[in-house]
DNA sequence: GGGCATGACGCAAGAAATTTGCTTTAAGGT
DNA sequence: ACCTTAAAGCAAATTTCTTGCGTCATGCCC
């Protein structure tokens, strides 16, 4: 009795889930998207094609997945002494990555093989999680500071939202004039 | 010369593509997406898959395609005499379409198999529309009135951003109270 | 109104992909 | 060290996708 799941973090599992993984960036970059197609992520992974159907169920999925690795943020936002400029300098900046051709794509990737949308919540909670920093920090300092929720609705789902859907003609200078107008008005 | 390519909006062409289009539909209620095929809706159809192929290239591009039929507005907004009314009563109902089950279904179809941006780009305007048309006729009433792209940023972003990335917990009341906070700050 | 050029569809064969049952491997607990 | 079992390998069966070619119907021109 008492028998939980097996959970097996380390051993062969991680080392498939890493070459298959790897296996995938690097063909999108060889190849491009379009072309991909789960026998060559196997083959390149050196793993059986029926290894990644089992694991991931298809390619959108396995594609999802390693979007959000590569959307998971690598430092807290930098720290400027106030908040006006840390939620600017970071709006811009997050503008910049996720806009870019490869950004577009894996925010598209991201969503796409996402039936149940846990992908996608965990984007959004990335974003939270680095509002959410610099909001203490500044509430630290003494500083006067808005929701999470409000900066959420204020930056980030405009930057989103736009990207997904009206991809032309976006400045770092909107993603700052966003994070101006969520504290000033 | 002078050879423009031909246009043939009426005719086989056009029964074929309801027929595909309906098919789809139906075999949406009927197996649900994840079991949707493009043979299952060649055959549906009374067509064979190869004319799926050469026209709409996968399903998911296919699929893109109904759901911006379905999405797009099939009225002006309602006028209630007052821009906060309109503009309050439209989000909601935005939202509750949005965020069913199915709504969701479609934004991500409509998202998902559209490599150009096309069919997106096309949500966008819809949308846009239905708020400069709120727009221009509370600026025929004298109102004083935003502009169309404040109103997208912040009433029609945080509503998709939230369905798109963190679906739960969505209230027409939300809708509402991010309309009045468009209008008053 | 009757041909003509052309784009779209049907059909069928071939290639590629996905699924699936069974076997083998190796991680982790006893 | 041994067992138990999740996960990977392998290969056959199935399904989907691609492609070349013949046919059909539409829109234009006479």
């Amino acid at each position: 009795m008492s028998r939980r799941p097996m959970v097996r973090p380390g051993g062969r599992s991680t080392r498939v889930q890493q070459a298959v993984h790897t296996a995938v960036r690097e063909l999108q970059a060889e190849v491009g998207r379009p072309e991909l197609t789960v026998p060559m992520v196997a083959a390149r992974a050196g793993v059986t094609p029926s290894t990644i159907y089992r694991r991931w169920g298809d390619l959108q999925e396995l594609l999802s997945d390693v979007a959000v690795e590569h959307l998971r943020p690598e430092a807290p936002p930098e720290d400027h002494g106030r908040l006006l400029d840390d939620l600017r300098n970071w709006a811009e900046q997050f503008l910049e990555e996720m806009a870019s051709p490869t950004g577009r794509a894996y925010m598209r990737d991201a969503l796409l093989g996402d039936p149940e949308g846990d992908n996608a919540g965990l984007c959004s909670a990335y974003a939270a999680e680095q509002v959410g920093t610099m909001l203490a920090r500044a509430a630290g300092r003494g500083e006067e500071v808005p929701d999470v929720e409000t900066v959420i609705d204020r930056v980030v789902a405009p930057v989103m939202y736009r990207i997904l859907f009206r991809p032309d003609g976006l400045t770092g200078a909107y993603a700052r004039r966003l994070a101006e107008e969520a504290l000033t008005r």
